[in-house]
RNA sequence: GUAGGCGUAGCUCAGUUGGUUAGAGCACUUGGUUGUGGUCCAAGGGGUCGGGGGUUCGAAUCCCCUCGCUUACCCCA
């Protein structure tokens, strides 16, 4: 063929429709059942709001293109800069604390590989104009929420989380310079991707002095709740520094309160590339093949300003539904999506066409009843047809026949159980799945 | 942008000292079946063997180039 899909992007083939569909249903019913609103915005943006958060570099992972009137556009390649500029608009207009959802449609031109592609959906969760860390909590169970909807165990996936804002409060206690940070939340977020002798060795060209390196490493150690003592010695009496930890243990409180710690872990090589992160910060990995994180997000405290909002600090995550694709494939937790037809109206005789006038009156009485029903457009065989009614995963096969004329009735057979019964029309049409009887 | 792997039917793949008209399974269509589906049997449609060039009497097969897909790196919102 001459023409195919566009490179990254997608075909959605009925079967692959029915699971993406089958993905957000899911993020829908979560968002909503957490209390959740439902917002959405255009499909592209100015590029200089793109710009505005993450610097010039995006540009070139952005589709971009010049307008008719020689405005620089983007297509959205995520939710977040929109939301600010959205929440930002009617900031003090909106009830607090402002819960939204949204699952748009992104593109990032980016060369595609597992879990990534470029174009995607992406689910998104935020919690605006709440400052207590019970919204950060919140967030994460959500999170962890849509995983338990479907179908992943604590042994299958888990949720790491960390706090910058302790990370900051130890690095600055130990001496390290306001503008090191950021080379240092690099370098920290490396750790588990790298065998520990590379990360040290990536560690030493920060150019920090010894006793900071082997603090870096110890901080890269610190996992489970082992590690958030360590982290209590490590601030010592810094009265800043502790409240930050006493934040950290009360999040871990009340996940558990909320009765998904088992699926949490702190560890503090989860750092998260952004900037603009500024307490907690989580990410989800599977646990088996699949190392990418599904999903990803923390707490900003900055975000609205820069575009131009008033100071509200807000909290949320993003996941997208590629790599929750690869994992339900990972561990089979898709289920079998095939189209089901409820009802199929079948001709006893094809040669006689009253009989087919009862089939389209019935079929269409059934549709106008909400019951997914159909028919066979050839006048063939009755084997024929019922053959149609199996490949479209019939529940129930009405047979419209003679005693359809004289008195009415029809035979309903059960193709689950292979059972057939002749019953009044009207009471079949009230209620096609009532029992049957074998004869 | 860097590096590896792979391109044969809709899908998964066979196909070597280079040799007739390129194959299988699944899927699809039709028939076996004029009142009963799934199973089974049979037939059929579907391929410029990714594309171009070269070597050769002869290329899916060997060589060169190119395009595409894919995995990892870089980056990551």
């Amino acid at each position: 063929m001459k023409f195919k899909a566009p490179r990254g992007m997608r075909d959605y083939y009925p079967d692959a429709m029915a699971a993406r569909n089958w993905i957000m249903e899911r993020w829908h019913r979560v968002s909503l059942r957490n209390g959740f609103e439902e917002y959405d915005g255009p499909i592209m943006e100015e590029l200089d709001l793109f710009r505005v958060k993450s610097g010039e570099g995006i540009v070139s992972e952005l589709f971009h293109f010049a307008d008719r009137g020689g405005r620089e556009m983007a297509i959205r390649p995520e939710m977040t800069p929109t939301l600010a500029r959205m929440v930002a608009a009617r900031a003090n207009a909106l009830r607090k604390p402002i819960k939204w959802y949204s699952v748009p449609r992104l593109c990032r031109a980016e060369r595609p590989q597992r879990g990534r592609l470029r174009e995607f959906f992406q689910w998104n969760i935020d919690i605006l104009g709440e400052d207590d860390i019970l919204a950060d909590a919140e967030c994460i169970f959500v999170a962890i929420d849509f995983f338990r909807d479907i179908g992943l165990t604590p042994e299958q996936v888990v949720m790491k989380i960390s706090s910058r804002s302790v990370l900051a409060a130890i690095l600055r206690i130990n001496g390290f310079a306001e503008e090191r940070l950021e080379a240092v939340y690099a370098t920290l977020d490396k750790r588990d991707k790298l065998a520990p002798e590379e990360f040290s060795k990536l560690i030493e060209t920060l150019g920090v002095p010894e006793p900071q390196e082997q603090l870096l490493l110890k901080l890269g150690e610190a996992k489970g709740p082992e590690g958030i003592t360590m982290l209590g010695e490590m601030v010592g009496q810094d009265p800043e520094g502790n409240q930050e930890v006493d934040n950290l243990e009360r999040l871990f409180d009340l996940l558990g309160d909320m009765g998904v710690g088992p699926y949490c872990l702190f560890d503090m090589g989860v750092v998260r590339g952004l900037a603009y992160y500024t307490g907690p910060v989580f990410e989800a990995f599977g646990k088996g093949g699949l190392q990418r994180a599904i999903c990803g997000g923390g707490r900003y405290g900055e975000l609205l300003k820069t575009v131009g909002g008033p100071p509200m600090s807000g909290v949320g995550f993003g996941s997208s539904d590629v790599v929750i694709a690869d994992l339900l494939k990972e561990f089979n937790l898709l289920p079998d999506l095939s189209p089901v037809t409820a009802v199929f109206v079948i001709d006893a005789d094809p040669r006689n066409p009253t009989l087919f006038k009862r089939v389209l009156s019935i079929t269409a009485e059934l549709r106008r009843r909400n019951i997914t029903a159909s028919y066979s457009y050839r006048r063939q065989g009755i084997g024929k047809q019922f053959k149609q009614a199996n490949d479209r995963n019939a529940r129930r096969v009405i047979i419209v026949e003679e005693a359809t004329l004289t008195d009415n009735t029809v035979s309903v057979k059960d193709m689950g159980t292979g059972v057939q019964q002749p019953l009044a029309l009207e009471a079949v049409l009230d209620d096609p799945f009532q029992p049957l009887e074998p004869a």
